[in-house]
DNA sequence: AATATTATTGATAATTATTATCATTAAGGA
DNA sequence: TCCTTAATGATAATAATTATCAATAATATT
């Protein structure tokens, strides 16, 4: 026996991808604590790590201090605001030009890139 | 009289331009510290805090779980290793395309991109 | 289906990281 | 040189994360 799939880590996971809005873990905990009452802060913690580890949700790098998380592990790539702090999906940016060009010229194994663009979004203009 | 010019806003920033290694807070105010040992922990928070405002220093987004920042503001990306967690720099990607990408299918005002490579080094390998 | 094993949980303590406070110091303009 | 006040150093306060541990529940075994 290894792991196992618990009740927790299954409405953690879904609750995640359910919210499109990249929570931190602390957002995360409230929307689960709403639909489940017992489940605890440690507990999401907890399966947010294991998450990740196992490769189900992405950790997005940000600038604000504090991770963000996203359930949606298809390739695409981050904008942030610098002026709301919103983190908005970007979708089909290639990068797989500047994969092939680090591979070649680096001669390095990559597994995954992570882009983030910064600036200031329609909103806060 | 707005900003100072101190003693330790200038050594915290020459000293992280000499490491070349990406520290981490706690690694930069131990390395400030063998320098000038009267300078504090809350010093080197604060100045790495307004260094990076100032966009003098960079902070390097990693999935470690911990800060690391960088005194070379030139464009350029980095790759980290899964296994030892080392942090390279990769110079020369570029990441134009992708920012025009961006301006044209999303509309968005674009300062920054920030490019993180994952993957295993030569020495881990 | 009942039982045994043990990974996971919830609650909370402990630890770590970061920020705030405040008297003192010193940068830099007058 | 004096004056003003931003910045410092020391430390307290706060926030974020991890560790502890008895109780629970997932699942392999019988």
């Amino acid at each position: 026996m290894s792991t196992r799939n618990t009740k927790q880590k299954e409405i953690i996971f879904t609750t995640l991808c359910e919210l499109r809005t990249h929570p931190t873990i602390l957002e995360l905990y409230e929307a689960v604590h709403k639909k489940e009452s017992s489940i605890g802060q440690a507990t999401v913690y907890r399966n947010v790590s294991k998450l990740v580890e196992e490769g189900k949700i992405l950790k997005v790098l940000t600038k604000d201090g504090v991770d963000h998380y996203d359930g949606d592990c298809t390739q695409h790539s981050h904008f942030m605001c610098k002026v709301c702090h919103r983190l908005i999906d970007l979708y089909d940016i290639n990068t797989d030009s500047l994969v092939k060009q680090v591979r070649k010229d680096y001669s390095l194994d990559i597994f995954g890139v992570h882009v983030l663009f910064e600036g200031i979004c329609k909103k806060c203009k």
